[in-house]
DNA sequence: CCTACTATATACAATATTGTCAATAGTGAG
DNA sequence: CTCACTATTGACAATATTGTATATAGTAGG
């Protein structure tokens, strides 16, 4: 049989987002070295040497799609941590972050042996940082002058945490009987009430 | 040339060991999907066919690597656990842990899609809940009762940040200036005084 | 309508990769 | 020593995978 493909002219753009959200699928189930072109291929709907005409090569791929997640990402993250008002919220961003997607990239990122372009990662943990230092320092009592490597202390944890439990958090929870959802929420309540009590002892 | 390849015969159990090991390198490159079978052989100084003799398959081989890995290093964790004495202790060897290659053997888990077996990681995690809030209990204030879902939030939450910490930790903190070490270990200093910190709050 | 441009597809090439097969060489038991 | 057993290997097969060459078909600009 073998019919001949219709032709669908894209532009290079589209072309590209196409082939791109394609190999994010593909990426999702065995990090980078998983990537085989002709699956991408086949998910887009286009042939592999489009594949090769738009990216150069396998490697080429990769490198746009790595930029490309970790781009849109990071600055959605950004996004919400400045439209959250409370702690409380900030928490919860951080968390959804990662589990939208952003530890799943950051594990390509250090899979593909890549830096990550301009750490966009740790731009933003310095940035955080210094905002919940000036708050912190706006609160103190009278004669307290908080130690800013505390503050550093509080988003390294909040970050790691994020981080780890998008990747194994839902299995840990599961093992605890059913409601795994209700737990996560409960979890973080908690975690951002512990937070609160340390800020309170430590003003 | 092709100088003819000298035999050495080993036992079973001698050659799996010396093949495995060579696989465990080979995956903390690229996870599962970047395992050839060649490049094995090549680090482990034998031919290919011998690991297909040994293991079956490819995925012969991935299964057995995960089973190992995760038997010896959750046998090692909880090993260091039960020599714990203080609860600061058991979060040093906790973070020890995952860094020593927990966290990677549980993401390569993750990408081979398999389920753990018989989920070591989450029989350890309840067997330490429940420790931990039995000691929580004894020292409770008379006519207190400590909520055994906030002891499990600790457990879950030492765990996945010390997950998280393995993963990027290092990454983190190389960003705000020099002496990783030693902001690694005012880190877990500063987190196991928070913990402490939580227990004499709630008590 | 015509033409230049290029995104796309098919066919092919080169290599990588897993797996099979048959021969062989250590090793232990009798 | 002899023999059965099997761990090991080189050669080969079958397929997968990336990349190339070439032809073609949409599309925009004149």
């Amino acid at each position: 049989m073998a019919q001949k493909q219709k032709r669908i002219r894209r532009r290079p753009e589209e072309a590209k987002a196409l082939i791109l959200d394609a190999a994010e699928t593909s990426m999702k189930a065995g990090g980078p070295a998983a990537l085989r072109l002709q699956d991408v291929a086949r998910a887009a709907g286009v042939s592999h040497p489009t594949i090769l005409h738009h990216f150069g090569s396998r490697e080429g791929l990769v490198r746009a799609l790595n930029l490309r997640s970790l781009e849109a990402l990071t600055a959605g993250v950004i996004e919400r941590m400045r439209e959250a008002k409370s702690g409380d919220e900030g928490i919860r961003r951080t968390f959804e972050a990662y589990r939208d997607g952003l530890a799943q990239r950051t594990i390509w990122l250090l899979q593909s042996q890549e830096q990550m372009p301009a750490s966009a990662n740790v731009t933003m943990f310095e940035d955080i940082v210094q905002g919940l230092h000036a708050i912190r320092q706006r609160y103190a009592l009278p004669g307290h002058v908080p130690d800013i490597e505390d503050t550093r202390s509080v988003v390294h944890l909040t970050t790691i945490a994020a981080f780890g439990d998008a990747l194994i958090g839902t299995r840990l929870r599961s093992a605890s009987g059913t409601g795994e959802e209700a737990r996560r929420e409960r979890f973080i309540k908690w975690f951002s009430d512990l937070l609160d009590m340390y800020f309170d002892a430590a003003r």
